[in-house]
RNA sequence: GGCCGUUUAGCUCAGUGGUAGAGCGCUGCAUUCACAUUGCAGAUGUCGGAGGUUCAAAUCCUCCAGCGGCCACCA
């Protein structure tokens, strides 16, 4: 042996060892199984990844005390994160997607992720996953596509959809609506507008939206104002005068500003419900590329922000300002991708009523069928729930799985607004009533497709739900399924048909905190829907992986660890031992080169007390044992009685998925209590030949690599082919805990 | 504004009613010894603050403050 552990010298042969005798693949037992949470195709590992090794120390711990433990890996589509980087690599070479029909960009985008996938799963081989990768899913295999899309048709013919105009977020960059959950909220600094509205003032940050304006709403308190109720005032405007009622609400704060709001239904969330409540009129006047319509009259084509800044000098020539407060301190909703001001808008959406389908989510987590670790997660996931509104599934992006929905084309057609190049590559847009009088064919619409938006309520088109086109006078729904809807019903399409018998729900989730609400409640819905049972029995939340410092790592801050360098600086087994060493469970995992090194040592550590007792076992195998004196029998009983009650301590620990403390004891014994006390203390006995001390401690030590195997695999298992011949795997071995 | 978490050594963090702990860093000593990727010894703490419960509180309770997370609202 060596006198120090070199892991690259053994990682890839280990590895390949366990990959060529099937040790990836389940054994014989009691199931057990994990599936995987299912990184980016396209992604390669980042610190974060890391954290899957705690799926990987579940897999190997269980897999020595006696189940059959399956690990099951995939990869996500990922639809809006992958569009956005590939649509920055179209700027790259000035193009964007608006250059192409929606089927080439998805081609292009499908090329793109098959050029960069299988890179993750190199990675997570390094880090010595267990994984059974022969049997990875991707979210766009076939099998998935027709799941999800049967699951779609189940939810509308159960009356779980519907399509409705309703206020979303919209990217005018992106391109797409977004989730409540996708938005982000910054405070920010803008300038608070006061208006002189009629006999009003009022104020706003946004005056570019006053003329898509149909009410001004007030208090149904307020002393001021009671006169005004229900009445209509006549406003002096950019476009001349126009009448609008007043409205009482209790929406309006009467301390804020002058207590007099304008309702804007189209373009802001809460006037869009003030609108509904009132029966208020709807009127568009930005278009979702951001620039503001016909409507606007002489500001129609301006983007918002130059629109604003004109109409505001405009306003303030003709004297309708009244003041400015520039230190209006509120917050904004942007994009979580891109970070600019999303703008609210109506457009057409799918939507999936959640009211029904959340109310099983919610019993079974308060059954406990679900258990969250940490337990403070629980309480997030409820109050999240509690509050969590009708989702909208419907993205308008094409990386993804298509909504599979048809809509019948007739020589009436209309109520579907259509966006298509023609043959010279040029863009049209409008109603497709337009084109089909102009005598153009839907066959060369169809073939320049980019998106379709079709009315909803009773001017909605008649429509078919079908994975392939239905006949030749349909047109396809654009849209595709948020990539939550898809990867929501993750647990319903990994499993092979015969294992939901005894693999179902599946035993542990083991994911980032951050994706509590996106995935993890979406898939206890799906698998409560479609399967009536909960998809896994316990989740369990890890949190960010930050620098040394617990600041998050980032590109910009310079400081992001790269967890291959540090592997193959410092071997997989430090590694994965740093994210470990030292934490609470859940909270932030601080990653440093420093603690990896110091693992590597523990490592280096480990191996020694291997060559120390090999050494002496290979000299003195044909020594006659002696008989143990006294103070030697006395030392090694202590060790035996020692390490039977570290064992029963680590079962425990394991069994509640304390990795942390479970391996914070190990460490402490191993090197504290085993090499620095014992060794030391029966050294002289072992060197002079006496075996049967260094029977017991072999003994202590092989089982003392078998209780460490799942957190540093490398190592453990590199000494146990030495000790026991390099066919036999430490895998085989067996923890008792019962 | 609501809920949750957190505050312990220079740094990063464990700890859970009974003598304050680890890793890194620091100081001193040890070298043909399994390992210098080592060993031994050591320094550094009013355990955020104030009250309370208890024979006993870092640990349980109340209040306050700082930090973090989630949610809601912001014309």
């Amino acid at each position: 042996m060596d006198p120090r552990f070199e892991a690259s010298k053994y990682e890839n042969t280990i590895y390949n060892f366990w990959e060529q005798n099937g040790y990836l693949q389940s054994k014989k037992g009691k199931p057990y199984t994990i599936l995987m949470p299912p990184p980016n195709a396209n992604a390669s590992l980042h610190a974060g990844h890391g954290m899957y090794t705690i799926d990987d120390i579940v897999i190997r711990w269980k897999r020595l005390t006696g189940y059959a433990s399956l690990w099951i890996p995939g990869t996500d589509h990922a639809g809006f994160e992958t569009q956005y980087v590939f649509e920055k690599e179209l700027a790259k070479k000035e193009q964007s997607r608006l250059n192409f029909d929606r089927e080439t960009l998805y081609k292009m985008i499908f090329e793109f992720v098959k050029d960069n996938s299988g890179l993750i799963y190199t990675q997570f081989k390094k880090l010595g996953f267990l994984a059974d990768w022969k049997r990875s899913v991707f979210t766009l295999d076939k099998q998935v596509i027709a799941y999800v899309s049967d699951t779609f048709k189940q939810m509308v013919t159960e009356g779980l959809v519907y399509r409705d105009n309703y206020i979303v977020n919209y990217c005018t960059y992106c391109g797409t609506s977004l989730a409540e959950l996708e938005v982000k909220h910054i405070e920010r600094k803008d300038p608070l507008y006061y208006l002189k509205y009629g006999p009003f003032v009022l104020a706003t940050v946004r005056p570019e939206t006053k003329f898509g304006d149909t009410a001004v709403a007030v208090h149904p308190k307020d002393k001021r104002y009671r006169q005004w109720i229900n009445k209509d005032i006549e406003v002096e405007g950019l476009l001349g005068k126009f009448k609008v009622k007043v409205i009482a609400d209790s929406v309006v704060d009467p301390t804020f500003g002058t207590g007099v709001v304008k309702i804007t239904p189209a373009h802001d969330p809460n006037d869009f419900e003030t609108g509904k409540r009132h029966d208020l009129e709807i009127k568009k006047v930005i278009n979702i590329d951001g620039r503001l319509n016909e409507l606007a009259g002489p500001y129609a084509g301006l983007k918002v922000k130059v629109a604003r800044q004109k109409i505001i000098e405009d306003l303030q020539k003709k004297g309708l300002i009244e003041k400015i407060d520039e230190n209006y301190e509120h917050s904004v909703t942007v994009c979580y991708k891109c970070g600019r001001d999303l703008e609210p808008t109506i457009i057409p959406n799918w939507f999936i009523k959640v009211d029904l389908l959340k109310k099983p989510v919610i019993d079974a987590i308060l059954e406990g069928k679900v258990r969250f670790i940490p337990k403070k997660y629980k309480k997030q996931m409820l109050s999240w729930l509690e509050v969590m509104h009708d989702w909208p599934i419907s993205r308008q992006i094409v990386w993804g799985i298509r909504i599979p929905v048809w809509y019948k084309v007739d020589k009436n057609a209309k109520n579907i607004n259509v966006w298509w190049l023609d043959k010279n590559k040029k863009l049209n847009y409008g109603d497709i009533s337009k084109f089909l009088k102009n005598g153009i064919t839907l066959k060369e619409i169809t073939s320049g497709l980019q998106q379709v938006s079709a009315e909803t309520g009773s001017k909605q088109p008649s429509f078919v739900i079908s994975n392939e086109c239905p006949g030749d006078d349909y047109l396809p729904e654009t849209n595709t399924f948020d990539t939550w809807f898809s990867s929501g019903q993750w647990p319903l399409v990994t499993l092979k048909k015969e294992e939901y018998k005894d693999r179902f729900p599946t035993d542990f989730m083991g994911t980032l905190s951050d994706i509590l609400k996106f995935w993890i409640s979406r898939m206890i819905m799906f698998s409560l829907y479609l399967k009536k049972t909960v998809p896994f029995k316990d989740v369990y939340l890890w949190s960010m992986v930050a620098d040394s410092k617990g600041v998050k790592m980032s590109k910009s801050k310079g400081n992001v660890v790269n967890p291959i360098d540090m592997v193959n600086k410092y071997g997989a087994d430090a590694f994965r031992a740093s994210l470990l060493f030292g934490i609470g469970e859940g909270g932030t995992v601080n990653l440093s080169e420093d603690k990896v090194r110091a693992m590597r040592n523990f490592t280096n550590k480990i191996w020694n007390i291997g060559r120390f007792i090999y050494m002496n076992r290979s000299q003195s195998s044909k020594v006659i044992s002696q008989n143990l004196d006294l103070k030697t029998k006395k030392t090694t009983d202590e060790m035996e009685t020692e390490f039977g009650i570290l064992r029963k301590k680590i079962i425990k620990y394991m069994n509640s998925y304390k990795f942390s403390a479970a391996f914070g004891d190990l460490y402490e014994f191993i090197w504290h209590r085993f090499a620095d006390f014992y060794i030391e203390q029966l050294k002289e006995a072992v060197t002079t030949g006496d075996n049967q001390t260094l029977e017991t401690l072999e003994k202590v030590y092989l089982n003392m690599l078998i209780m460490i195997h799942p957190f540093m695999p490398y190592v453990t298992e590199s000494i146990w082919q030495i000790f026991n011949g390099s066919s036999s795997s430490i895998l085989e071995s067996k923890i008792n805990v019962s």
